[in-house]
DNA sequence: AAACTTAGTGTAAAATTTACACTTTGAAAA
DNA sequence: TTTTCAAAGTGTAAATTTTACACTAAGTTT
């Protein structure tokens, strides 16, 4: 494995991506289990976040996105920098030791990563089967445990950065299909938020935004009266003010 | 100069910071003077942010307190992350690449920076006059041009971050000596939001916040009537529930 | 046809935001 | 000592936004 990184691979910056999804009821993440992906003969079933050490001619975002390239096969993901994590002891663990060992030229560089999150749409996205299949899985988010390296605390950054966006910014049109229910966008703002918003205020005020707009679809196949199904229009939203605007 | 960083600068990091100050009626940034700073002979008056590699065994932020402690000689200021810059090309122009060539061990090496921004009360703090004092200036924020590197790219960003903090949480007063009347406040959010707020409700919404504390004192030697001092009680910003508050 | 499930709708009260102008106080100038 | 200057300090009414809250409609399943 180790000739991966000979040619271009930074030995001293990574990047990490929490990549979240949404399915209906509930938020999920993408984790890999790292023995499984790098083909390690170790007994490790340790879950973390994808990621890889930077190209040295590579963007950070570059960098990012072929991560998730490679993980799904989608090219344009919305994705956005959390920031970088840098503390000189956040690959001590043993495991997580045994792991750099087996796999890395230089097991013991300092090595930063930088945090990025995406959002996606689970349902659309298949995640790509060649190999990579068994390694990778949604977790709902509230099950998470403990990860490899310091990636819960990159995960609890990007919650963070997700909650805030999600008040301020339409990102959560991006976990969503390209139209849908509003009952569905109610789902996932209470879910994300954790909070218990008003069904009936919340469907006012995303209307009055006026980015929503309503086209003539319905859901099918649902057991009771079908709602009415919407699209999201950047537009409209590029041309308000940004600031000071709040989603729910 | 090189040897300087020889032990254990970590080549392919480096943390930049930006400084804001507030001078009562501008909002000013701290800059260097790179060939003086490092006292080189090359012709070269290119203004940068005060920045460094990191060392190898030192967490990023402290990397940021270290700089900071070099320039001002104050060890705990407000400082934050403001994200990762890493285009490969950031280093790039003709100049940069003279400066990084005078001084560094491995001009060529691919340097991903981490931009930190810090909030000092200019007035209480005297720039360390030792050696740096001729390189250094405060200079006022709307007349900064272009600096070496990529360095307007962090600046902008951290002047979107100060923003945004400033509109959500109280570190307005960072910038403020420990007491301080209603109008330098006032003042402080109208220049750096560039907003025009309106006197008489900027006053009530602050006071209505609960975390400012009246004093018995008063301005002094001012050619009018002294306006009453405030200090800001964390405490009480502690107990509210930050989400959803706004400033102004 | 009845039961079930979610879709879809309006209003009144409370809270917040906005716009707006005059009096007070102390220092400096006349 | 009087006048002038500059900022301090103060209240209200109208508009807007937010909140709390319950029933009918429509399609599917039993």
């Amino acid at each position: 494995m180790k000739e991966k990184y000979e040619d271009q691979a930074n030995p001293n910056v990574s990047v990490d991506c929490v990549v979240f999804g949404f399915d209906g009821s509930d938020l999920k993440v993408l984790l890999v289990q790292r023995d499984l992906r790098d083909n390690l003969d170790i007994d490790d079933d340790t879950l973390v976040l994808p990621g890889d050490l930077i190209n040295d001619d590579e963007d950070l975002d570059d960098a990012a996105s072929r991560i998730l390239k490679g993980l799904t096969g989608i090219k344009n993901i919305f994705l956005e920098q959390i920031g970088a994590f840098g503390s000189p002891k956040r690959l001590l663990k043993e495991r997580d030791q045994v792991w750099l060992k087996a796999i890395r030229l230089e097991p013991n560089a300092r090595v930063i990563t930088v945090g990025y999150f995406a959002l996606i749409n689970i349902k659309n996205y298949k995640i790509k089967p060649a190999g990579f299949a068994k390694h990778i899985l949604w977790q709902d988010y509230n099950a998470v445990e403990e990860l490899g390296f310091d990636h819960n605390r990159i995960l609890n950054a990007a919650i963070s950065v997700l909650r805030d966006k999600l008040y301020r910014e339409p990102v959560g049109f991006q976990l969503l299909g390209k139209e849908f229910s509003l009952h569905q966008l109610y789902t996932l703002y209470n879910e994300i938020m954790g909070d218990d918003i008003d069904r009936r205020n919340f469907r006012r005020k995303m209307l009055k935004t006026g980015f929503l707009k309503e086209t003539e679809n319905y859901q099918e196949g649902v057991p009771h009266k079908p709602a009415r199904l919407y699209t999201f229009v950047k537009k409209e939203f590029d041309n308000v003010s940004k600031s000071n605007f709040k989603f729910y």
